[in-house]
DNA sequence: CAGAATGATTGAAAGTGATCGAAAATGATT
DNA sequence: AATCATTTTCGATCACTTTCAATCATTCTG
């Protein structure tokens, strides 16, 4: 990981959320906090962000009515860690030049920043997962078309002969409401139909949830259990849900979430 | 390998990925570290790529934050005004509550200005324009699905059967790289592809123009006059190009870009 | 054989990580 | 509300690693 890979993390992540710790940025560069606070002390000086006591910040104002959609945003800052862990996880699943689909949500969205140095096929339908990798990448982006739906933050066509039928991948991720063992489940009728449209244009099935989505439920089913292929979660996975995904012949990969202060969750 | 060889691979790498390290290029290469060392200074000093500690990083800008499509940044700074006239003008042809077609290009990215406090149905084939309607204005907004070309900041679909066809409009309005007696005229294959997905799937083809476009040329036709229902320019306009719309029936909207106007003083 | 390019070596420079005391924020007590 | 104690974060320093630049020996080419 070099100098300016590092910075152009930490410049696209203040970008994400208001601020960024310390610590985040470690996690998500991999290097010691010192050198985390030089780099922002460098970007400081050239004035790309500013520095604040704990982390980072953009260095525009406050004035942060953009991202276009509350709901995404107050979603995100819960279990930053693990998620970020999970999306790293799911990145490196891939190689340089995969085609991948990506269906919009806020764990999912986490994989724009180790997508940052890749150069690959990404087709999704979430707006800001489009415009991250736009504007902080060089993968080949690809976007579903239709209409914008600002609170779920996706674009949705409710035709079904859109270029979603025309795009096939080797691998979709997807995040999820809950997953049981009835299967995956969501909560908005919207977002069902929006993943509906996905699932079936990859070979493999990833779905990323944090380890608190094994104890929700929600009404709608999306898919069965053995419609997955794998699964990636975080340390908290209950050896319930563990021993319920290994009999279903789901593949389970468990990120680790380097310096997580969250102990208490465990036990 | 020679020398020569090493340079084009060592080009090409760091415009493949954000930067390229030493050791990455000696084994690319097949080469000592001290000679890629060389070739970097070389190339530094050819101004082909940037050396930085650790390798080398394409001599682009060294964050490509921002608006992600040079051309498009440079084309906006020309006749930013008379745009601005023509773009307030094609909007106040909209009532609220109307579905329109914007065809992505610099003057009709000036139209979302004035739209930021309408409501109203739109569909387009520009990511910036989606992005800024999406995030300082309450429009439906609509998005063609496909790839998105970075240079020319829209979105085009290789496919006939997307959500396109299935979107009708009271008008669509684009732009044009020039306007004459033959007709609209485009310069880039691409956008020409664009917006022949789009024209026929409104009743009015509203056309945005400032005057510099009448003494354009370009190679491809887009479309015929008669096939124009509406042109916006400004007051520079020659006598001959408003009388060659004159003949061929296309009404001539001429935007007044100065302090003085007639409408401004309503809003 | 001459000239240039390449590879290896080495001391210097820069970057990184860990530690520790200082400063700041947080919260608890009076 | 003010003060004190605890925790967190910061800045500086030092040791260690990586990278750089200069030099010299070797190889390749014509």
């Amino acid at each position: 990981m070099h100098e300016k890979e590092r910075h152009r993390i930490i410049i696209s992540a203040v970008q994400d959320r208001p601020v960024v710790t310390v610590g985040d940025l470690c996690t998500l560069t991999g290097v010691s906090e010192a050198t985390i606070r030089r780099d922002i002390s460098t970007l400081h000086m050239k004035q790309k962000v500013r520095r604040i006591r704990g982390g980072a910040e953009a260095i525009t104002p406050p004035q942060f009515a953009g991202l276009a959609g509350r709901p995404f945003v107050v979603n995100e800052t819960m279990n930053i860690a693990a998620k970020q862990a999970i999306a790293r996880a799911a990145v490196e699943m891939c190689s340089e030049g995969d085609s991948i689909i990506i269906n919009g949500g806020t764990t999912t969205f986490q994989m724009v920043h180790p997508l940052a140095n890749r150069r690959m096929q990404v087709f999704t339908n979430s707006f800001p997962i489009a415009e991250h990798l736009l504007k902080h990448s060089k993968n080949t982006i690809m976007l579903s078309g239709g209409a914008i739906y600002r609170e779920q933050n996706i674009i949705l066509s409710p035709f079904d002969n859109d270029v979603t039928r025309n795009f096939y991948a080797n691998r979709m991720f997807m995040g999820a409401q809950g997953l049981g063992p009835i299967g995956l489940m969501e909560a908005d009728p919207l977002l069902i139909q929006a993943e509906q449209k996905l699932i079936g244009q990859a070979d493999e099935l990833i779905v990323l949830v944090d380890s608190s989505k094994f104890a929700q439920r929600s009404s709608l089913v999306l898919c069965q259990l053995d419609r997955i292929t794998t699964v990636i979660t975080d340390e908290g996975i209950p050896d319930k849900a563990a021993a319920m995904l290994e009999a279903a012949d789901v593949n389970l990969i468990v990120a680790q979430s380097g310096s997580v202060q969250e102990n208490e969750v465990a036990s």
